[in-house]
RNA sequence: GGAGGGGUUCCCGAGCGGUCAAAGGGGGCAGACUGUAAAUCUGUUGGCUCAGCCUUCGAAGGUUCGAAUCCUUCCCCCUCCA
């Protein structure tokens, strides 16, 4: 028995809309502890509106960690964030508080406590090649050229999954090695601590699905389209860097270019929240040790508090004993 | 009032005598997922006692071995002429 307890952290996961961040908010308030976001999109500065970013006062309140850490243009990864956030934990434990990581970016989640293996960074060189040659042939062309290298990675895309396809194939050509075999070596798992894994998931899909409707209603009268207008003078933007492919930001960037009208904006842009939230979902069904609060209980932030501090207490006597 | 066009499965929309529970798209649902993940991709989508049966193509009749597709009447919608 290990003579200290690994520290605990707090992992608050949910799809968008289930108010991950008022329950965060409360839990930053009342316990000793600091949040970090798990959010692939409010990572970005200036993209406030159509990331449903908590507004100033409620950051000054309660500071969520990796909110605002890179430009609009620029991008991140899995990997960056798992070294972000593990650093973050160790100084925020080291400060004698809890790590609280609240988002809904579930691969993010999975690869900060799970690790990834020692696979090459992105190059955007060798990805625009392999565009152009997808341009020229066609993906499935490109699948079959990842075939000859690695047919076993091959055999488990889809010819038409061309994010995986491109990226194993930039795997290939950086490395010279096929992603199947770094994939079998094992991978650095180091993860220092106790997880308490909360989920957010609602009673009712049909009510989230009206949350997101009026939530994206809200954001388009808070002026989402002037902020993107106002992004893309500030910021070399093509529609295709992943800033732009975020959920609402896509559509909108649509409709600024005139190719859909405003109702079609909103139409789009609330289908593809309620997507990613059902894609959210999706994932935290195979995420394992959940414990599930329902949250379009009034009191959901109160019950998530009782809770935590219960598991906290556990931990402390298990400590102890 | 007159001349046309149309009403199709949750939505849009193809079908124009059998191969139609009905193309395609959207939406929904389910799933996959290792440095783009708010991404990318896949499957599925009338009901059932499910290799078969039942109910669907505005409504009611009719023609036919057989109709979403043809005819009649009726109810709505749109365009144009007045």
């Amino acid at each position: 028995m290990p003579a200290i307890a690994q520290p605990p952290a707090i992992l608050l996961m949910g799809p968008t809309a289930s108010g991950k961040t008022a329950v965060a908010v409360q839990l930053a308030t009342t316990l000793p502890c600091e949040i970090i976001s798990v959010d692939s999109a409010m990572i970005y500065k200036d993209m406030d509106i159509g990331t449903a970013k908590p507004d100033a006062e409620t950051l000054h309140r309660a500071p969520h960690h990796l909110i605002n850490i890179i430009e609009p243009h620029e991008s991140y990864s899995a990997a960056r964030f798992r070294d972000d956030a593990l650093t973050l934990m160790r100084e925020i434990t080291e400060r004698g508080n809890i790590p609280l990581l609240v988002g809904g970016t579930m691969l993010y989640f999975k690869a900060l406590v799970e690790g990834l293996n020692d696979l090459p960074e992105a190059d955007s060189t060798i990805r625009l090649i392999i565009e152009t040659m997808a341009d020229e042939e066609g993906w499935p062309a490109v699948h079959e050229k990842l075939r000859k290298v690695d047919a076993e990675t091959a055999a488990r895309l889809e010819p038409n999954d061309s994010q995986r396809v491109q990226r194993a194939l930039e795997i290939y050509y950086i490395t010279g090695k096929s992603m199947t075999d770094l994939l079998k070596k094992p991978k650095y798992v180091y993860f220092p601590y106790t997880p308490i894994r909360i989920a957010l998931l609602p009673s009712d899909r049909a009510v989230l699905h009206e949350r997101i409707a009026q939530r994206f209603d809200a954001m388009l009268a808070a002026g989402l389209v002037d902020e993107l207008r106002q992004l893309r003078e500030d910021y070399s933007l093509e529609p295709d860097t992943p800033a732009m492919r975020c959920v609402g930001y896509r559509q909108t960037w649509d409709h600024l270019i005139g190719k859909i009208s405003r109702e079609e904006l909103r139409e789009q842009g609330i289908a593809a929240t309620r997507q990613l939230a059902k894609r959210q979902l999706t994932g935290l069904r195979s995420t394992e040790n959940l414990t599930e609060f329902d949250c379009l209980s009034g009191n959901v932030g109160d019950m998530v508090l009782e809770y935590i501090r219960q598991e906290l207490e556990a931990m402390v006597i298990a400590g102890e004993s």
